[in-house]
DNA sequence: GCCAACGTTGGC
DNA sequence: GCCAACGTTGGC
């Protein structure tokens, strides 16, 4: 089993948006970001942990646990035109983009990233480096493990 | 295959 | 709104 991390808008989803969801799951769809889908279609697993992240909102941070719960299939947004992440170059033949589905586990506090930034123990994070801008990133066992003690 | 220009991300 | 960092595009 595998531990990510993965970036929502919480004005496109958040964590309040997924636990009121049919399921409480929702596609991961929209992600365009090569390094991102692969996570998706060759490594995650039903049944990985994630954290549930808000970014580029007034308060960034973990918002929730949640887990994959349906392994990756083509995003259905890249073939529609009308759709903001229609990409021309993909066919339902040869697909480019690839979610999965990702369930609720429960709402947290929200831990900000500037308290994130203040654990020694976090500091190997890939949302701590600089310039780090993928929205789904590997997260190492103890990381998670710390994390889930600390909310 | 190089690389400049451009677009996007995301914290602040 | 700013801007650093990064990814993608496309001419050559």
């Amino acid at each position: 089993m595998r531990y990510w991390l993965m970036k929502s808008e919480p004005s496109d989803v958040s964590i309040d948006d997924l636990a009121a969801m049919p399921n409480q799951s929702v596609a991961w769809y929209g992600v365009r970001n090569y390094q991102a889908r692969n996570f998706m279609r060759d490594q995650m697993k039903p049944g990985d942990k994630v954290l549930f992240y808000h970014s580029s909102c007034a308060q960034p941070g973990i918002a929730g646990l949640a887990e994959v719960s349906v392994r990756a299939y083509p995003d259905a947004t890249q073939f529609d035109p009308r759709n903001e992440y229609f990409d021309p170059k993909a066919t339902p033949e040869t697909p480019r983009w690839f979610n999965v589905d990702v369930k609720l586990v429960r709402k947290t506090r929200l831990m900000p990233l500037s308290e994130i930034r203040g654990y020694p123990e976090l500091a190997n994070m890939r949302i701590l480096q600089r310039g780090n801008r993928l929205s789904i990133t590997p997260v190492d066992p103890l990381e998670y493990a710390f994390i889930v003690r600390h909310l």
